[in-house]
DNA sequence: CAGTGGTCTAGACCACCGT
DNA sequence: CGGTGGTCTAGACCACTGA
């Protein structure tokens, strides 16, 4: 028998069907090894190729992680809450705190900001241009690393005119961050707009954010504007999946 | 030579850097057909199953799907935009139309009621119980079809006691749906939560919403509270990463 | 029908890790 | 060091598609 044989199922199918019952039912719990290829074929009586894509069926469910040398692991999950109106709220941004301090308690953050720099023509995205209006824009890129994990890549970009000469443009924006500076020169954002996407990223951003496979991105595009209903800022975030639940709390 | 050989970069993350390069600069267009195991096999002198790992990086990216016996084509992507708080407003739901309607205009929607019950003990998720304070409920479980493609999955459970004898026990709720429904007994939904997550789609998950590889899900929990404060509804809904954008709009 | 992707075997060498 | 997962070969049969 070289193929599958009579089941209806492929093998691979199967296997993968056990042990993911077998990590719902508990007998293997977050962060526990699984039976490796070695034991796969040893129990299953099959060749190393179906042992691997069996393991590679939970991995692409995100349910399990391989790491070399080592085995494969039931993988562990414990999110961020990141409450997507309340931290955007006035008195968060207007008393030195930053907005991230919403999202966190007692954790181990660093924000590395990577890049601050004025770009303008083809370096900015279109998208970017067209709501803001103008091509000439202020960028700030920073990633955001929780407990040694880097769980978000952020991009945002102000208009040249409103931030130029401003903290904005320089590493440390100051208290209450960027929100606070535009705040004081008469451009305080009072509207937001919040875009959600999914998608499983690229290799080089599954690097960037030190992606498992099978874990999705969460894109989120926020647009803050004025109370004149001009766009004062574009942020394009990138999440691991992961490590984020969004909250959004409304009236009807 | 067995094995990778000189280059550091593996064979098939080679292979599948090129394609993706070429997709990326529209050299293969969205519908288009990539080059097939075969044509890979030849033109890079490589295993069948180096040139299927290949093809599997695109589609575990969601960039490419493969359609068996005809070849592996390049993605498309058009997105439903679901704006999260205005379509819960009064308006809405108060004057005959659904929910729903506010996110699609002019195309072939069919919601396909798929159970209607009572439930209760065990057989409520005791996530759904703490919500709403009991484990006498009705469940409302829908598939979301539009233009031929299922794009959500919905579960909506509601407390017994304020819904035996209304319409939401039946299958048709009527105007205006099961919002309006709780409005007329007195317990019109007034503020909303909104919980989001994405992970990948187990295979079953993936088969009920025909995904092609490669797409996440995204998981909504919406809580309805009345003026009163208490749960209404919990709504756990499932939808197609690919179908859709979540758009939320509010003040700071 | 010919061609496609899907599954599977039975080997092999490698880099990495310390279960 | 022995065991692990990662990559790769050169075959094979199958079910499905109609480019």
């Amino acid at each position: 028998m070289t193929t599958a044989g009579s089941a209806r199922e492929p093998k691979y199918q199967r296997i993968a069907g056990a042990l993911r019952r077998d990590i719902a039912e508990g007998r293997y719990a977050p962060g526990e090894r699984l039976p490796g290829e070695n034991d796969l074929m040893a129990e299953h009586a099959v060749a190393r190729m179906t042992a691997r894509q069996a393991l590679a069926v939970l991995q692409a469910e995100g349910l399990a992680e391989a790491r070399k040398g080592a085995g494969v692991f039931v993988r562990e999950f414990e999110p961020i809450r990141r409450r997507g109106i309340q931290r955007l709220s006035p008195e968060q941004w207007g008393s030195g705190r930053s907005v991230w301090d919403a999202d966190i308690a007692e954790r181990d953050l660093a924000v590395e900001v990577i890049a601050v720099s004025e770009v303008s023509g083809d370096e900015v995205p279109s998208a970017v241009v067209n709501i803001l209006g103008t091509a000439e824009v202020w960028l700030r890129r920073r990633r955001f690393v929780l407990d040694g994990k880097p769980v978000m890549l952020s991009v945002s970009y102000f208009p040249a005119a409103l931030v130029a000469g401003t903290p904005i443009t320089e590493t440390d924006t100051g208290p209450g961050g960027a929100y606070a500076r535009l705040a004081e020169r008469g451009h305080a954002p009072e509207h937001f707009r919040e875009e959600i996407r999914s998608r499983m990223p690229t290799a080089d951003e599954a690097l960037r954010l030190k992606l498992a496979a099978g874990t999705p991105v969460m894109l989120i595009w926020r647009t803050a504007f004025s109370a004149e209903g001009t766009a004062v800022e574009v942020n394009e975030m990138m999440l691991d999946a992961a490590s984020y639940v969004l909250e959004y709390d409304f009236e009807g």
